[in-house]
DNA sequence: TCCTGATGTCAACAGCCGTTGGCCAACAAT
DNA sequence: ATTGTTGGCCAACGGCTGTTGACATCAGGA
């Protein structure tokens, strides 16, 4: 074990100034020049520690959307909780764009989209399914998805002003009963 | 008048082509080389006709709803009709990919995001006022263009498996409850 | 006949991009 | 003292991009 200090931080500074280029203006528009001025280094460097431009992108996708358990609270306040952890985790820390390169650089980045896809298998639907059972898990999560998604869509992407102007409470009081529809249909 | 035949027809080819181009890839991969390949004719052309990639562009954001009349229907019918319209809407012709070009940049392109806004403002949400009243209207509009928006998101641009298994009655039935549940609310 | 304007082609420019390879300084081990 | 390794910079290549301007073609009016 030698003193590899200098080196992760580098290395950690460049995957910070990449997933805030990527967040901010998705794949095509971030340079790796713009990524390695921001880490205060030269170009050349992020291909030493990431290989490509793609092998970047691909690590600055990592997420985890640390959903919480829902097999343990009650059936009928799972809406409001899943809403709730949603706004929470998309208002809350600002340094914390990996959602937001996964959704942004998704639409036009066909490799961003297979990780979404996957992040929804491996996170989203085994939560659901741990609070509503398999079966209904199974019918209701692709809406559910759809419903969440749009709301970080119209508020972090596009910015509606009809969307932004709302404040947390309204976002769960409004969403809630919906996701509870769409669950009990 | 002069025989004006041949200069708009390659001005509407350059545009269905750009169109294309742009609702299959976003803004920043579709070349103006690329579409003048499509359209047949010199890169060149293009700038003659529309001056910049970016006119080109904003020619291409041109997009009609083309909602109908929800004052028409009754109160407790507006959702389902809601939704099967806008379903109807993107499942329909595949050839009108404008509201697929405006979702699909918007999310990169600011000015893109701008035409979105105002496409709001102009169209959707007079549409809700008719429909439910101007107060309820203001309060409700932004949810239920999420959750119209990450219908579209989830089915057309991420293709979630569990969006796209389902079929456009599955959407009318899983949706339309949800939307009643946020206009009651 | 000559001219003019529209329609279209061709070739090139200038800029930015991802990527590469060579060179340098510091330091640890031999 | 020499060697090898690590972390870093610099300059350049080749490719693609939006954009431009010079030229070709051809119809129709003076």
């Amino acid at each position: 074990m030698t003193e590899r200090r200098s080196s992760d931080q580098t290395r950690a500074a460049i995957l910070r100034a990449a997933r805030q280029r990527f967040a901010a203006q998705g794949y095509e528009r971030t340079t790796i020049r713009a990524v390695a001025a921001d880490a205060a280094i030269d170009p050349s460097m992020v291909m030493r520690y990431f290989g490509s431009k793609e092998q970047l992108f691909d690590a600055a996708l990592a997420v985890d959307l640390r959903l919480p358990d829902l097999g343990a609270v009650p059936a009928a306040e799972v809406p409001a909780a899943l809403v709730r952890h949603f706004v929470e985790r998309w208002e809350g820390d600002p340094a914390d764009d990996a959602l937001l390169v996964l959704l942004r650089s998704a639409v036009t980045h066909e490799q961003a989209a297979d990780r979404m896809r996957e992040v929804f298998a491996a996170q989203v639907a085994p939560a659901l399914a741990a609070a509503l059972g398999p079966e209904r898990a199974a019918r209701t999560a692709g809406l559910v998805s759809a419903q969440l998604l749009g709301l970080a869509l119209t508020r972090y992407l596009l910015r509606l002003p009809a969307v932004t102007a709302l404040s947390p409470d309204d976002l769960v009081a409004g969403l809630a009963p919906a996701l509870a529809a769409t669950l009990a249909g």
